[in-house]
DNA sequence: ACACTCATATTGTCATATGATATGATTTTT
DNA sequence: AAAAATCATATCATATGACAATATGAGTGT
């Protein structure tokens, strides 16, 4: 399986080449506005020193970013850091440093928006495509979201992988991309709260979800998009509880 | 405004550096499938001197082809090209590559399905989130596609604005990230045939997306939604016929 | 006041050398 | 003979120093 930030949450595991630190570290002071919008970067070789890497890897660092939308170089003038509105926000590693400073509601709510707004329309579209062998295959992944031994971190992934299971019957590889997206909104929702801490939870986690591959087995593309409905309104519920409850947890 | 494939394709501009050379021809080779999903690239040096630039600059735009999710390098096994699923179908880059060789129906249909999963949701959030200012500026581009002057190259331009209005005004950051998404669904229905080649068609165009606009200003979140997926479903039909009356037209 | 030239700062490109890492062959040990 | 440890090797990763291209703004001349 691929390393996500929800893996990588998880196993803590951080062993990196140097290019990626610069990029993490630069990344993260882009998005969190200590390098705010329209300003310019300071240069190649102040960076590189600030770093303590050569130039050749601060570059490569840049060009990484630029890839992704953050910054936009220009000869003589400097590297200026772009308009949030030109950010390619399903990226997986902006999403991740997006995060990383703390859960900011509204993102999180932007997120369930746009969930609520793909992910029905993917098991939809895997109501028409699924074959059979993914069918068993969600359905199994969804039964054992109710293992009441599930941790937090471990039910977290194993609703990753159900989602990212609908995504991929959807047939349509657009859906699939959206995996990062997924799996941030994940991350966010699990640091904030876990269904895991009672039992009712999981069950009644599991129960929905199982639903949801009931509809799609059954190929009925509205009873599947409703059924996948109901799991995103109770997830962002989730959300609006934990944060109301307990908005000091949200610096973390 | 910013420079999209589509004012791209329109100006044919082309002054561009070393870098984003290697990048374009590197990136459509990779998603035209002439370096195939799974295989090694041919080490730095090659390529290098395949493309006649530096291994410095050979490196830097690997890291953005890797920053996008196309390959992966590995010290001493070399640089591997990805799953299709590991790429980011969402940025702008990889959504021109995918139109160079040639339009793939199959393509345009995953489009289609993610706009009309896209849009309606934003039309609805437009209807709760957009300000008078924004209302009256997404009707006055309603209003300019009736323009029977139109040429199929400036009625796509005003399709697109049109459709990044709404974006924007869904006050949803992901949503106007889907910007690049909707610019290559219009450049490649544009590619195929305009609805400029008749005053009807511009007539009906024009009135359907002011019908969107009513709604919005209306606040009638089902109403916009609905005007909107008129809009993505004629906009498909018309690639459908095109694409069934003159399909030997799909390799430009 | 205007147009032109030029110094200058910053990114872009180049060439070369060394380090880090994973593979597969080789050697050593059991 | 089998297994483990070692080593050569190929590839990417990093470093360094130099020069080229470019856009700004000051300076110059008309």
């Amino acid at each position: 399986m691929r390393r996500g930030p929800l893996e990588t949450l998880i196993t803590g595991v951080d062993t990196r080449t140097s290019h990626s630190q610069v990029v993490d570290v630069l990344g993260r002071a882009i998005i969190s506005g200590e390098f705010p919008v329209g300003t310019i970067l300071p240069g190649d070789q102040e960076l590189a020193l600030r770093f303590k890497v050569s130039r050749t890897v601060l570059r490569e660092a840049m060009k990484t970013l630029a890839a992704k939308g953050l910054i936009v170089p220009r000869a003589r003038i400097g590297t200026r850091v772009t308009a949030r509105n030109q950010w390619n926000l399903f990226d997986s590693d902006i999403l991740t440093w997006h995060f990383h400073n703390g859960i900011d509601e509204d993102f999180l709510t932007h997120i369930s928006e746009v969930r609520m707004a793909f992910e029905p329309h993917a098991a939809a579209l895997a109501a028409i495509h699924a074959t059979e062998a993914e069918i068993s295959h969600m359905m199994r992944l969804a039964v054992a979201m109710g293992d009441p031994a599930h941790t937090p971190e471990s039910l977290a992934v194993a609703d990753l992988r159900f989602h990212l299971a609908v995504a991929e019957a959807s047939a349509n590889p657009f859906m699939r991309s959206v995996g990062s997206l997924i799996e941030a909104a994940l991350v966010g929702i699990f640091k904030l709260s876990s269904p895991a801490a009672d039992r009712e939870g999981i069950e009644d986690v599991s129960r929905n979800h199982i639903r949801i591959v009931e509809q799609i087995s059954r190929r009925d593309e509205a009873g599947a998009r409703a059924a996948m409905e109901v799991v995103i309104r109770v997830g962002r519920a989730r959300v609006r509880v934990a944060m109301d409850d307990a908005p000091e947890t949200a610096t973390g």
